[in-house]
Formats: structure tokens, C-alpha cells, sequence
DNA sequence: TTGAAAGCGCTAACAC
DNA sequence: GTGTTAGCGCTTTCAA
């Protein structure tokens, strides 16, 4: 058993009280008795017990976290880097992170959520990738728990947040693309539902629709998020005749899956095709050709939640509880070149034709 | 506040003694009283205070998991998906899972293993990325306090573990390139201390020695685990003259980056250039070209490092307590097809050439 | 079958 | 300055 407050206070010839208040440094302690408690204290390593501790001050100072795992094969960069983030704000802070697991969607997921709310467990919780009509959202505002979301919602809901302007960032790429000279550009949307595919599939919607360039439906095609599906439901795509000049992936996971399948089908990427990604993962600058991409800096974002989580524990009053990050562009090989003005041409004359057949 | 349990007995016109056995299931609760209890409770949304119980039963059902983060841009496909295994498992044995971060290596890190050992908050400690002189497997051990460990050590420690036998998977990789006729090759070692890239290493070595190929000391360079290491430190290779005509990433993330780096060099991996990688992560499958490497089954080992940690914190003996999992050789195109022979004859001429000039 | 009482280890009014 | 006392919310002997 490790060794308690009321063994350290014994030892040093005082009472638990005195103990308790030299080691959490009052004032109101004689120095000399402090010293002589604090050496017995250290000679014996005692390590105040934290549970009982908790159970006194009515917080725990932990941070609770759900992780949403989409079963086994589960790996995606973007919750390492925010957990990271996260993890390491929160000590800075003296807060510990409580992280748990679990399937997103479904009435175990909410029950999860409540459980973690209502056990005194955690005194705040982190929501992660938001969806348009998301329960743990309703839950933990109905109970009055405090959290903090990265990511918005469609329901009418009133919380703190940080999210990215996934459709500005969107706007930017498809810009880009279009001032490339493309026209028809294919879109793997996240799954619909998540707040943040939402957002991106909005942000293309909107700039084609400012550059008066008709979207198809079937450029629009769904991915599960990751690298395999990416690679998957690019063929669908690929099919398509004529066939898109550019092709932006919902998150850069699928787009570098999109990219390898189509170098396995011979496709020279950046002429042939045009690539871009969303989110600037590490693995995005290093693949091959490097992917244009949208930066968001996951790791800031982390700390910021993390931050604000911190902050509304502590009744301080938030700067921003919207914040809205814009995510910045990076031009990398994956896009290409312009389109050279013969093929655009060609690209005008198709896109009027379909516009025709519409 | 949330309603507490002497509330619930006080509406059911029961004492807190008999409220709290009919909730827990004891069979000498009245089955009427029982139905009143838990009705009532259900009607008050009555969630049992973890802190209180956890103290008065001098355990918390809670694991214990130091996430050893290298710094902001840190996003290592291998933790989300370990955490992911870990986390499930240890949901179904409802246990909770208490995560934090810290740097590895260095005093403050030896005190953050403390004091979650002695500070009462978790029962027990997930130890992962072990090193050849671990600090914290030794502060443990000291203290008499449960873990398991991902990996093991050169120290003379007993301690239960999961680990992958690196060794001989990187025989096996080393193997198969040398069967394809390569004799001449590069490895991207992973940081000297971390007790995996020793094995991986050693059974580099191993394999080179058992084939009677002398291992030239700069054909050995140390990358930081990441992909942009990877692309970094491949350039020393790159320069050698002769230079290695394949080469192995100490793991995935390091031999990708490799592989993007000579292909912006103008190689041809599988022709120029063969590469191998360790671990499978996901990524591995669909890097241009895929990538041939040794498969770790991560998210099982999650799994199966969090059941024996339960296993030791609830007394039951374990099966084994040295897991040793041997990885699966993958070959994928970065492998490349077999040297032709007048190529292969000049590698062979090469490294006789080397051996002399040793 | 039920209840009273003790206590897990700590903190914090309140007295002295 | 220091000690006494009363809990935090729960589980668990022990009596009734």
C-alpha cells in the first residue's frame, strides 16, 4: 500500500491537517514545520492519492475523450496528431485525459457519452468530428455537461467549438484548379453525415457554382475516409467519359489512395490528372508526387480545444467560443500544370456539350 | 449536482445500505424492494459516482497508457491504431483507459510513470516503445507496480510482454531480398535505443552474416521514424558509390519516405532500387508502388497487451507472459523482380571489389 | 431482509 | 500556527 497523508503527518509529529496544508503550501504553516513535513514527506515518496483527493474537491481535473473508432483496421494520422495535441495542453495544465473508445453512431454511443458526463468521472469532454445531427452534442448540452467540440452541427445548438472553414478552404482548391483551366472536376466526398465532408462538399458546390460551371452528379462520388476508399471508389471516376481532368479528395487520406489507383491504371498525375487533398497530413508532402492539399494545423487545433475546454472549467470567460480556422492552401506537384490551351479547349467544347445533354 | 445514491433511497423509502446492494445485485435485497430501487434510480437518471466508489474499493478499474510524443508535428499511424486495440478491449472489460503524453526519455518522464503509479489513479500501465535501458520499466518494477509492456529490454528485468520478433521478420525481408539477388543493402535504422529497431537491426545483421555478405558500415544510417527522416537520410545511401541496390525502411513511414525520394531522384523502385519496409501499416498497401514490407498486427496487439494487463490486475495467471509474435512477410512490386544476371554478376563483381578494398 | 456505522484518503471550515 | 471535526459518495462488515 502506498504510503498516505496520515502516515506522512505521524512521522512528522503533526496533525493531518498541518501535513495536508504544508505540502499544498498555505501560508498559515510555521517554516520550520513545513521543512521537517515536506523531508518526511519525500523520504517516505508519498504520493498524495489523487481518488481521495477527487472525492474531496469535487473535480477530478481530467479531460474525457471519444475516440471514435471505425473497428479494427483504425488509423487515421489526424486523432494521433490531436490527440497529441490535446494530451499535451492538458498537462501543461495539470489536467489528465481520460480517452475512450467507441463505435460513433447508435445508442451505446450516447450512452457512452452520458456515462462519462454523469459518473463524475471527467469534468469535461472533447467531441471530435461532429455530425449534422449529432446526439452527443443534444445529450451533453440537455445535462448541462461542459465540452467542447471540434467541428459544428446543423442542429440549433448553442456551444463552444473550434472548426475549420472547410468550405473556404474547399473554395481555395477548387479556385485553383479552375484557374488551371479545369472544368470538369471530380469530388470524393467524406460520408454524408459528417460535419466536416458537409462543409467541403459546400465549398466546391459554391465555386464551381462562382464560376458558372455546371456540376455533374457523378463527379461526386462517396469514400469512406480512407486510403483504400480513396483508391476504390476512384474508379467510378475513372469510368466516367469524358472523365474528370481533376479529381479533389475529401480529406487526403483518399486522395492519395485516388492517386495511387490511378498510376496503377497508367494515369501520369498532375498531366493526366490533377489531384488535391484536404487536411496536409504529414504523409501528403512526401508522396509521390506530393499532393496539394489544404493545410490545418490538427496538432494547434488540439491545444485550442483543449484550451478552451480548460478555460470554461475554470469559469474564464472564453476570448471566441467560435473559432473558425482557415486552412491555407499548399500548391504541391499533385495539381500540375495549366492546362495547356489546345486541351482546354477541348475541355470548354466537352463541358458545353454536357451542359447541352443536361 | 448530479442525484447521488442517498438520494434514490431516501425517495425509495430505503436506506443507502440496501439501495446500494439492490444496484450492485446482491441476492439479499427483497425482489420488491429491489424493482422500487431501480425504478426509482432510472427515474432520476441515477449514475453511480466513480471517484466515490473507486476510493472506497481502493481500485479503478482504470489502464494507465503514456503516449511518448515527439513534439507537435507527431503522428504515428502505429499509435492510433495500437490505442484503438487497447482501448476496445479494455472498454469490454470495462475498464477505463487514462492517457497522457510525454517526451520520452529524461527525468520528467521517469516521475510521470510515478506518479501515475503511486498516485492511486490507475491500476496499471501500458508501457509501449520500450528501450534498451528503460527508466520507466525499471521504475515500475521498483515499485512493485502492474504493467505490461509493448517491447522488450536489454535490461536484466522480468516483466510481462508483447512484443514482435523483429529479428526474424527482418531475416525474412533481408532473405528474400538477397534471393532476388541483391547484395548490396541499405538500412534505414530506427533511432539507436528504441529495443525494436535493435532486433530489426540485429536481424539485418543476422541475415547478412548467415549469407556470408559483409555489411559495409555505411550502408547503415539512422532515420527518426518518420517519413521525412526516411527521405532524408535515404540521400546518404543514395550517394554512395557503389550505391545499395535495395534498400530496407527500419519501418513503413521511414521506407516510404525513402521510396518518394528516389523516385524525385528519377529511380525506378522495384528495378533501380528495391524496398522494403516494417510494420504494414495501412499506407504500406497503397503507396505507389505498394510497398513490400512485414506485417505487425498492431491493433490485435492493443488488444492482447491490454487482456494480459487485466488478466495480472484481477490475479489470473497468465498464459504466457512473454508474447512473442512473429511478423508475416508481405512482398509487394517495391520489391521489384529478381536482378537479371549480367546485373546481378556485376553486383557480385562489386562486392568482391568492396570486400577487398575492407 | 434491512439498517447503522465505519471508513477509503483527502481537504477545509472552524475553533483554539 | 496548529488541531479538531465534518464531510465528499460510496461499499461493506456487523447487528438487528
Amino acid at each position: 500500500m502506498a504510503v498516505t497523508l496520515r502516515e506522512v503527518a505521524r512521522q512528522a509529529g503533526v496533525s493531518l491537517t498541518t501535513a495536508s496544508r504544508a505540502l499544498a503550501g498555505y501560508a498559515d504553516v510555521a517554516e520550520e514545520t513545513r521543512q521537517r513535513i515536506q523531508s518526511v514527506a519525500a523520504a517516505l515518496g508519498y504520493q498524495p492519492n489523487l481518488v481521495a483527493r477527487r472525492l474531496q474537491k469535487q473535480r477530478t481535473d481530467t479531460l474525457g475523450f471519444i475516440l471514435p473508432t471505425y473497428g479494427p483496421r483504425f488509423s487515421d494520422p489526424f486523432f494521433s496528431e490531436f490527440l497529441a495535441g490535446v494530451g499535451n495542453e492538458a498537462n501543461s495544465h495539470d489536467y489528465d485525459l481520460l480517452v475512450s473508445t467507441h463505435a460513433p453512431d447508435g445508442e451505446g454511443e450516447r450512452q457512452a457519452y452520458l456515462r462519462a458526463a454523469q459518473g463524475g468521472w471527467v469534468d469535461g469532454l472533447i467531441v471530435v468530428r461532429t455530425r449534422q445531427h449529432d446526439s452527443r452534442l443534444q445529450t451533453l448540452k440537455q445535462h448541462n455537461f461542459p465540452f467542447v467540440a471540434f467541428g459544428r452541427s446543423r442542429d440549433d445548438l448553442e456551444y463552444p467549438y473550434v472548426d475549420e472553414d472547410g468550405a473556404a478552404g474547399m473554395r481555395l482548391l477548387v479556385q485553383h484548379f479552375i484557374d488551371l483551366g479545369h472544368r470538369r472536376i471530380g469530388f470524393i466526398a467524406p460520408p454524408a453525415g459528417l460535419m466536416f465532408g458537409y462543409y467541403r462538399l459546400q465549398g466546391y458546390r459554391q465555386a464551381m457554382a462562382a464560376n458558372n460551371y455546371p456540376v455533374q452528379p457523378e463527379w461526386i462520388v462517396e469514400g469512406d475516409l480512407t486510403q483504400r476508399g480513396g483508391a476504390e471508389v476512384v474508379e467510378r471516376l475513372l469510368a466516367l467519359d469524358p472523365r474528370p481532368t481533376a479529381i479533389i479528395g475529401g480529406n487526403d487520406l483518399m486522395a492519395i489512395g485516388a492517386m495511387n489507383r490511378l498510376q496503377q491504371h497508367g494515369l501520369h498525375i498532375g498531366r493526366d490528372v490533377a489531384i488535391g487533398g484536404f487536411d496536409d497530413i504529414p504523409p501528403a508532402a512526401n508522396s509521390h508526387p506530393p499532393l496539394t492539399t489544404l493545410h490545418q494545423p490538427i496538432y494547434e487545433i488540439g491545444r485550442q480545444t483543449c484550451t478552451m475546454l480548460i478555460d470554461l472549467l475554470n469559469g474564464r470567460p472564453l476570448d471566441d467560443s467560435h473559432v473558425l480556422l482557415i486552412p491555407r492552401l499548399i500548391v504541391r506537384e499533385s495539381s500540375g500544370s495549366p492546362l495547356a490551351p489546345e486541351r482546354r479547349f477541348y475541355e470548354i467544347d466537352v463541358g458545353q456539350e454536357l451542359k447541352k445533354t443536361t
